[in-house]
DNA sequence: CATGAATGAGAATTCATTCAT
DNA sequence: TATGAATGAATTCTCATTCAT
């Protein structure tokens, strides 16, 4: 139907797709995840997915089941990559400052070079974080937490942090102060005259390491 | 079910309404918040925003023209509102730790108290800030911005804190420090066992004093 | 958008219409109704129903606010005809033999006029009657049953007819002997070589007088 | 989850099946019948037919060409059923009230115990029996509608039944009598307070012979 | 014979928006 | 100012059907 389109590389309409399931179901996700950090979960459109996934909006309800449930596969799956990442950083073996560093770096870069990811977490909070089951939440996050007590152990011992700092509140200290400055740029440089780009960028990186490092400075 | 309903203040279909334009226009952008704070821009309801407003819906259009405006009233509001409460803390006349911890426990209570404030915001990153006007958001936030300014020149002046501080950056922490954990609190009690609650809030609003009261200690 | 069309009587798109809601959702109901008894509830389609009733799908969700509700309403709408029509024969009034025919003839009469009518019932019962409720549906019969007790009462005593008949039994027969023949009219032709249209309802409605008026002889 | 079932006769994805035509074909048969019975045709899943068979849906295709060939094929395959155990009943050979009786009972029996007959049939009836051929549905009544027929003539002459009753008349009371309580038994159900199960039945049943040996009485 | 990935045309339902009253 | 009926364009989701393997 219609004059069969032959541009190379463009998906033509009436033409079969690969037939890899795993490629198809990657393809989704990569689109999903796109399109919900764009638009939210509310304003993602299904058709959006679909088209930016080059299959058809049926594969996404054979993959995925539901609107909802390919939001919460998109989430799963990205917490799953940072939490890798931060487990690659190996903190155990760097010394205390040089681990805070390295963590603190990596927060930020890992948040500046995949914004989706905090608009996807911002989003989720939106939905009162129903579509993550804590328990693997939990289980996928230990080891970093645990790690970073790890570092504060050495440090307080050392004398290069304070005593006082807790892990869970350190973590929660460094998310705040990597993520929100990247998640709310825009109202920020409405409000702000801030730079542009990466000189904004590389601004509220020394800010997040002046804060942090200030505060752990021992008492 | 209806015929005779008479519960004061519930209202009735097909009763008219007060023939208020002014507490109509409230009523409107009372609900647009709640509705806009729990469903996004995208999810919220014009329909859901009428019910909750107890009006019509044309009601809507006839005040604020389209979703979209109404969304930009209802952002431009709620920045009226807590920037005159920043304004009310009168930061200038408070010993310079005295200020920064009003200004910090003020952040971080008024979003605990109105965490729709905080959603809005996300929401309109999400849609890059294209409903505010940069103009309008600067003039508003100058003051604040700059009283901060003077409590830090002071602060450094009588050796309270470190002399390097820039009045933007610290306004920058400060708002990451306290909105972050809040407004992302669903997905982190996902993530950690947190006390739930106000033991939660308690927790998070010292963890803030003490992020930044580290931060600005003198080096 | 488009030429605006000027075809007297024949609905426009773009042309608002009567804004009359008693004959909007009267008009969706006759339209449901047919819809339904020609394709059944699973074959049917709002969109035809909206297009039958010349108004607009959404106008659907707004007065029934689901397809499933919209059958239920149809079914309870058309049980509610039948019954005032039955209630209207006046039994009572009648001698027994001229009752039961009167009843008789009326029930064939209704689905050879109505044979929508009975096809909602059979969709009804493949639904296993989860639109009905039986509260409602009973209280609505039970002046018929009543009616039909009485004439059975009359007619055994002045030996019209044999005493052993039970009116609840009566009216399932009838309404066996007269609503299959018509509700399945189309296989029975298949199956047997009958006569076509009204002289085929001549011999059904003959011979449904012949079973009941047999049956009904005193022993 | 899945990996390891062996329970024996369940399906499993990704395994392959037993390569039995005849098997597959009759399995499909069955699954069919189930679905359109309980669902009608616009309502029953091709999806849920090769669920319910344990096969896959290109197998469907593949034996019956398309979902209406389908339902015919169903329909077929019901009717040549109930018509071979028909003419098991060899009415010929019985007394002509114990013919009768024979086929009243087996008549109510049946679709008591194959309910989804009847409702295929209804089924069929909403699409002006489409899916039948004439000539073969013909071709397999005669036998019983001749053996009603010598039965009939068997009864008068012996005085058993009235003289003026016509085969296909008698036929087609009967399975109005025998059907319509058990195809309608849902909506009857609610609309009278009738027993349920197999009290409901034995009613019924008790009935139909009532009412078709007390219109055979003779006159 | 058998599988399941893929498709495209719907189908039910929702929603922002308009308009007669 | 206020109402709610009406609209049309989406939007999510379904389903019969096809096809490469």
């Amino acid at each position: 139907m219609a004059a069969t389109e032959t541009i190379p590389g463009v998906k033509r309409k009436g033409v079969k797709r690969k037939r890899d399931a795993k490629a198809t179901r990657g393809a989704i996700l990569e689109a999903a995840r796109a399109e919900f950090a764009g638009r939210g979960l509310g304003g993602g459109r299904i058709d959006a997915v679909a088209e930016r996934a080059g299959c058809n909006k049926a594969m996404i309800y054979h993959y995925f089941g539901s609107k909802d449930a390919l939001f919460a596969a998109v989430l799963q799956h990205n917490y799953t990559l940072i939490r890798q990442a931060e487990a690659d950083l190996d903190l155990r073996s760097l010394a205390p400052v040089d681990a805070v560093r390295a963590f603190v770096e990596f927060s930020f870069d890992y948040v500046a070079a995949n914004p989706e990811f905090i608009k996807l977490i911002n989003e989720e909070n939106l939905h009162r974080a129903i579509h993550i089951d804590p328990a693997t939440a939990r289980q996928m996050n230990s080891p970093v937490t645990s790690a970073l007590g790890d570092v504060l152990k050495r440090g307080a011992a050392d004398g290069s942090f304070r005593g006082d700092v807790d892990p869970q509140d350190l973590y929660i200290s460094i998310a705040s102060i990597c993520y929100f400055p990247i998640s709310n740029r825009y109202t920020l440089s409405a409000i702000f005259d801030l730079p542009q780009g990466d000189a904004m960028l590389a601004a509220r990186r020394a800010q997040a390491l002046a804060v942090i490092f200030g505060y752990l400075r021992p008492l």
